[in-house]
DNA sequence: AATTGTTTAAAACGGACGTTTTAATCGTTG
DNA sequence: CAACGATTAAAACGTCCGTTTTAAACAATT
């Protein structure tokens, strides 16, 4: 019974979608996986393209319920909003225990973007995007440039994903210990935090001095790897 | 002519299966693009799948030469070390230009691991990160935690990997004018290593205090979007 | 010359899968 | 009741694609 044939189908077709992929994942085990007959999903979604368009859709209408746009009271501080921007951020990348389908289907999304992804910029990154900056507003300097900015908000992003992205990888590099002592939600956000807080309180202008301008450690004329770039 | 039948088809599955995704890649259209005859495979390879592990494998070997682990003259600051590291990584992963292929079919197995992904952590990631671990080591007191210096690498790593995994998104989140400004491999890598430094240069104990002491900015006992997590 | 390893062309096998169809069953509504 | 939408079961269609096969060349080696 529970809901309508229609979200079941939906909510069948997340998981699927996430873990296999869009080519892998085979409608009859999405309709298996739904308790519904196969000819329903053509009733209800025409084709299979249109049935993950329709999911990748709703797992961001499900993340944004989920997680609303964070209010903080009056008056609290940037640091502290910006501790629980990451540890929301965070929270749903790795999310409690199991993983989230939703930011697994989003995250096809970026590497791989399809019709889905415009939308979801725009009802869902961008606005995440928005608080974001307006939160380091707070914390920089007023002649920071915009791009400054810009690439600060990738810095804090960058670092959360990276444990949706790799987690495989970080599992193959960090003992089973060490994993489950030091990377869960609280200390991992708490980690980043701190990073961008001290990076952002240090001496010095290395914010918003022009390009080329920093704690003076540079002045190499030739790096390794310089143009030997890929192909 | 050019190169052997092999090498010919390696060359060319390499491109297609970063691009098409395994299961979207075809035997045929490889073949295609190596013009070679579709019994070629089988004959070298025998199935789909140990092409493709061949594939991902050359495509590590590949960087590995392109991109020799650094080596820096005696005497030379952990900073720019530093730099040079991040230079490197970041060159790699939004090369000169067009995108380059490996990296993609590398970003798809630490998404994905199949077989592949084991040894490419082997010999290929585990080295590099050890690299970053020597670098980061000489710029932190000696007292920070093992764990700690481990997620300082992987907030280097994140920050570089974001630009390859997110480079559609930032696509669309940044107009292009101040992309084209400000988005280059020069300019993101000197802005994650001046981050990086000004973090581990700041005032005050972030580094080595132990967890929960920090900045002095926390104490809010909830925080948004606390445990409404996934699913 | 004979053998053996490579490569090609062309065709076919066989399975998987998206899609469609048909027929039948309920439940609701008019 | 009749009509219609929703749903199911089962089967089939048609295509794509990994894999195999066959037969024929060509090259290098023995």
């Amino acid at each position: 019974m529970a809901q309508d044939t229609r979200t079941r189908i939906l909510n069948a077709a997340g998981p699927v979608f996430a873990e296999r992929g869009y080519q892998k994942a085979t409608v009859r085990e999405i309709c298996r996986a739904a308790s519904v007959n196969l000819a329903s999903m053509n009733y209800h979604f025409g084709q299979k393209e249109r049935l993950y368009i329709e999911t990748v859709k709703q797992a961001q209408r499900n993340k944004i319920e989920q997680v609303p746009s964070p209010q903080w009271q009056p008056g609290t501080s940037p640091a502290e909003k910006l501790r629980g921007f990451v540890r929301t951020l965070i929270t749903r990348m790795i999310g409690a225990g199991e993983a989230p389908w939703q930011t697994r289907l989003m995250m096809r999304e970026i590497m791989q973007p399809t019709q889905a992804c415009q939308e979801l910029v725009q009802n869902y990154f961008r606005p995440q995007f928005e608080i974001l900056l307006e939160i380091l507003e707070e914390l920089l300097p007023a002649e920071t440039t915009q791009s400054k900015r810009h690439q600060l908000a990738f810095s804090v992003v960058g670092q959360c994903l990276y444990y949706r992205v790799a987690h495989e990888v970080v599992a193959l590099l960090i003992d089973k210990k060490e994993r489950e002592a030091h990377y869960d939600a609280h200390q991992l956000s708490d980690h980043i935090t701190d990073l961008m807080l001290a990076a952002l309180s240090a001496p010095g202008s290395w914010l918003t001095s022009p390009q080329d301008a920093n704690t003076g450690l540079k002045g190499s004329a030739d790096r390794p790897g310089e143009d030997t770039s890929s192909q």
